[in-house]
RNA sequence: UCCACGAUAGCUCAACGGUAGAGCAUCCGGCUGUUAACCGGAGGGUUGCAGGUUCGAAUCCUGCUCGUGGAGCCA
């Protein structure tokens, strides 16, 4: 009796005959023997249809078949090193689910903008489909990892009546004749839950309507906010570097062949474990001075001073402690120097800037009440955040970590656009 | 928003002032172990749009549109 298999687990039915759902890749035909490349969700496999074993009808039908038409197969599993992957599948007979039209995605080069504009399609080549696997798994590890630490998750809203940082752009919605805006964080919220349950983190789309054009924005992306009562600056450094560091050893460990498939070396993220490097800004000051970068104090930094500092070490690492005047309203100043605050952001090595950004924030009413008035924020938009100061604050810490980001740095491809499944940049919006 | 670059066949590109081409894709034919298979043939173009210079413009100039890379902003 025929199995429908997986190719996933193709290696556990050599020999048998088996049954196969997917669709064709591609195809090698040669008058009297077919190579068709065939794939599942699972995976690829080459499959052989030799004319005079399958009869006549069924090898028409294969070798005529458009690309990406969908299929039932059966066919005996065999072990054999020519073809791609180890394993092939000798038919006995095939089927026609659905013919394809002509396919638009040849297997040449294409372009990013042709591609982006077949990205429903795109998703189905090899590389695309290592790409999500990888951003599943970071995805997986990340929350894995915090209900392990005892994090609950606890989801913000995306419709927000204000903004949370106040200084970027928002996209403006109506809200049943009111305004309403698309969250640029969850953390505000994040800070509520903190005061309820511990610690929490919430995992969503955010919205940045900023008009950037570089290979590390995107204007929705996914953010893991973690946000925990009673952690003060260096707990939350220890916590990232533990988090950050439990996410690469899972993607090596579950999906080390899609790492492969991009061709990813995997040397430098074997470094990846705790410690990483701590640099206080004053500390990154002096070093950008020695690679020639003469900045003033109070300067925040740019895309080159991060490379610059990010190149210095092997490891992701912290920037933390920056003038107060570069960082948002909510960060707490550091009580032994009151003109930086307890932030940090950590920079991923090998020249893909930062994934994490985040600190300690400012549990004093009064002085929150200054920085909102200083940045001139709504002050009834904030009237309930304003109020965990009011009843039981304490300490706390938290951070957003950019999943885009961090899969484009695991998987070393070189924009970010290509990590997310849809991309929304300022000049697409389909499919 | 600023700076740089680009737009030619379905796709990737060539032609750089003188008849618009190749590879792939598509269609037809051949081939029993292919590996982005290969071999032969066919169809396929208002050279992004508008104007200008010139005997002649894909090519030079101006404007516009769209895209790409970078900056700023940040995750």
């Amino acid at each position: 009796m025929n199995k429908t298999v997986y190719i996933r687990n193709i290696a556990d039915h050599v020999g048998r005959e088996i049954r196969l759902h997917g669709w064709m890749y591609n195809r090698r035909s040669s008058g009297k023997i077919c190579f068709l490349i065939v794939r599942d969700g699972t995976g690829f496999i080459q499959c052989v249809a030799v004319k005079k074993e399958v009869g006549e009808a069924t090898f028409d039908l294969v070798e005529s078949m458009p690309q990406e038409s969908s299929l039932t197969l059966t066919g005996i599993v065999r072990e054999d090193p020519r073809a791609p992957g180890g394993y092939e599948l000798t038919l006995t007979s095939a089927e026609l689910v659905s013919p394809a039209e002509p396919y638009p995605i040849s297997l040449k080069e294409h372009g990013v903008d042709f591609l982006m504009n077949w990205r429903h399609l795109w998703l189905r080549t090899p590389r695309q489909h290592a790409l999500m696997q990888v951003r599943a798994e970071v995805i997986r590890a990340s929350q894995e990892f915090l209900e392990k630490d005892g994090f609950i998750r606890i989801d913000a809203p995306v419709l927000t009546p204000a903004a949370c940082e106040g200084t970027t752009t928002l996209f403006e919605t109506d809200y049943f004749g009111d305004k309403a805006y698309l969250t640029q964080s969850g953390q505000l919220y994040a800070e509520a839950a903190c005061m309820a349950f511990g610690k929490v983190y919430c995992y969503g789309p955010t919205f940045r309507a900023e008009k950037s054009k570089t290979r590390r924005h995107l204007t929705e992306f996914w953010m893991l906010e973690p946000e925990m009562a009673f952690y003060d600056l260096e707990a939350s450094m220890q916590l990232q570097e533990r988090l950050v560091s439990y996410i690469v050893k899972q993607v090596l460990e579950r999906q080390r062949r899609a790492l492969d498939v991009l061709g990813r070396d995997v040397e430098p993220l074997l470094e990846v474990e705790p410690p990483f490097p701590r640099l206080s800004y004053d500390d990154a000051l002096q070093l950008l001075k020695e690679d020639g970068f003469d900045l003033p104090w109070g300067e925040d930094f740019g895309a080159p001073h991060e490379a610059a500092i990010s190149d210095r070490f092997a490891k992701p690492v912290f920037v933390h402690r920056y003038p107060a005047q570069c960082k948002a309203f909510y960060m707490k100043p550091d009580p032994s120097r009151p003109e930086v605050v307890l932030c940090a952001d950590l920079l991923a090595p090998e020249g893909y800037g930062e994934i994490i950004g985040g600190g300690q924030r400012s549990d004093d009413l009064e002085h929150l009440e200054r920085q909102m008035a200083e940045h001139q924020l709504p002050r009834e938009a904030y009237e309930w955040y304003l109020d965990l100061r009011r009843f039981g604050s304490v300490p706390h810490s938290g951070f957003g970590l950019g999943i885009e980001r961090i899969v484009a740095w695991v998987a070393g491809i070189d924009h970010i656009r290509e990590a997310i499944p849809f991309p929304r940049t300022i000049s697409r919006i389909y499919p």
